[in-house]
DNA sequence: GTCTATATTTGGATAGAC
DNA sequence: GTCTATCCAAATATAGAC
């Protein structure tokens, strides 16, 4: 087939124009990010742009859209399996989450959704569900099997589900806040593992 | 009682300036709320800004300064006292935090905190060391004097002050976003509660 | 201290030539 | 598809009259 088609990753200018853009919206959020910069870092003028974007508006939207897109997440069986033995599942579970944090593309997101969280409605909605809700979904079902099994004490699945993943929560944006710095996050390297050890012991039978 | 200009500390026209930009800021952010829209909302010309204020910046840090000037810190003597009865240290301090997520004003600078965190590095700064360290702090005091008396579970006091501190943060983030939009926050009213209940349960002896 | 008027810059977006 | 040229709006900021 003759007819070029553009690679997901390409070198066409369109998709140069989403590599710059959500360099640039990662670290400027969407206003300090202007169609200017946009088009003087991809190498063309202002004008050419809108031969690939209806807008500024569309070009976010599009690069909004990979946020929440992260790869993670455990089939209803893996889980099952898993939190049957207990520790493996939040150690697999936060191994995965520490991964993301870790992630340059994944880091750049975070901190786009952070400084765009407050001034975007849809993007709290979507934190809401794909960050939020969606995990403790996970967690608790792990931690519901773990109780059924006599792994854990008993008590509201959905609840200690919401004590894990607000650690992990909260490692990630001081992971993500010293990165951007250039800070060292040494002491906060093994702080996913520590988390997993100590909430086992909490939890544990 | 005829005298009804003054609410606060200072007043007249600089101080409504700082009343207005503190809520236009913490609604749109810095790059948001324009000079135009503080000036139109006090009553005055943008002109007449720039008699209180030599530029938009200056104004933004008056703002800024207020963030972590939260009214809250125990004494050394005060944690001792409470963290020999245990848990009611754990309550206490939690619910001197719910108090502030549930404050109006300090419930505006939060959500400013939270706009331009990843736009400001000193603010990212002044995060780490004025959100962070001075809670841990806190509550590590409490925890080894909590381990000394062998009321809990001896581990590393930062260690678990960082557990603890963590979902407080969580959900105050999550209350923000629930209330900057109207919503419910119903099933968090008592999360504060519940994570005291849950967190003590996990490391008494 | 506030106003009007204005300077200056930046940013989003379009028209038309090539 | 990209360029030049241009428009328009919004924003920060200053000068000088009252």
């Amino acid at each position: 087939m003759s007819q070029n088609k553009e690679f997901k990753r390409g070198s066409g200018t369109k998709s140069k124009i989403l590599n710059v853009a959500r360099n640039l919206f990662s670290l400027y959020g969407y206003k300090g990010a202007s169609v200017r910069k946009i088009a003087a870092e991809v190498g063309i003028r202002e004008s050419a742009i809108y031969n690939h974007y209806k807008n500024k508006e569309e070009i976010f939207l599009e690069v909004a859209r990979e946020i929440f897109s992260s790869p993670f997440s455990l089939s209803s069986d893996e889980i099952k399996e898993l939190a049957l033995r207990g520790k493996p599942f939040l150690h697999k579970f936060t191994m995965q989450y520490k991964m993301l944090t870790f992630d340059k593309k994944n880091e750049n997101m975070f901190r786009l959704l952070m400084i765009e969280l407050m001034q975007n409605k849809e993007l709290r909605e979507q934190f809401m569900s794909e960050f939020h809700d969606k995990n403790i979904k996970t967690l608790s079902e792990g931690f519901f099997t773990m109780m059924q099994s006599n792994l854990i004490r008993s008590s509201d699945p959905m609840m200690v589900a919401y004590e894990f993943i607000s650690t992990l929560f909260y490692i990630r944006l001081q992971i993500t806040i010293l990165k951007f710095d250039s800070n060292s996050t040494n002491h906060l390297a093994t702080q996913f593992e520590k988390h997993v050890d100590f909430f086992w012991e909490s939890i544990k039978l």
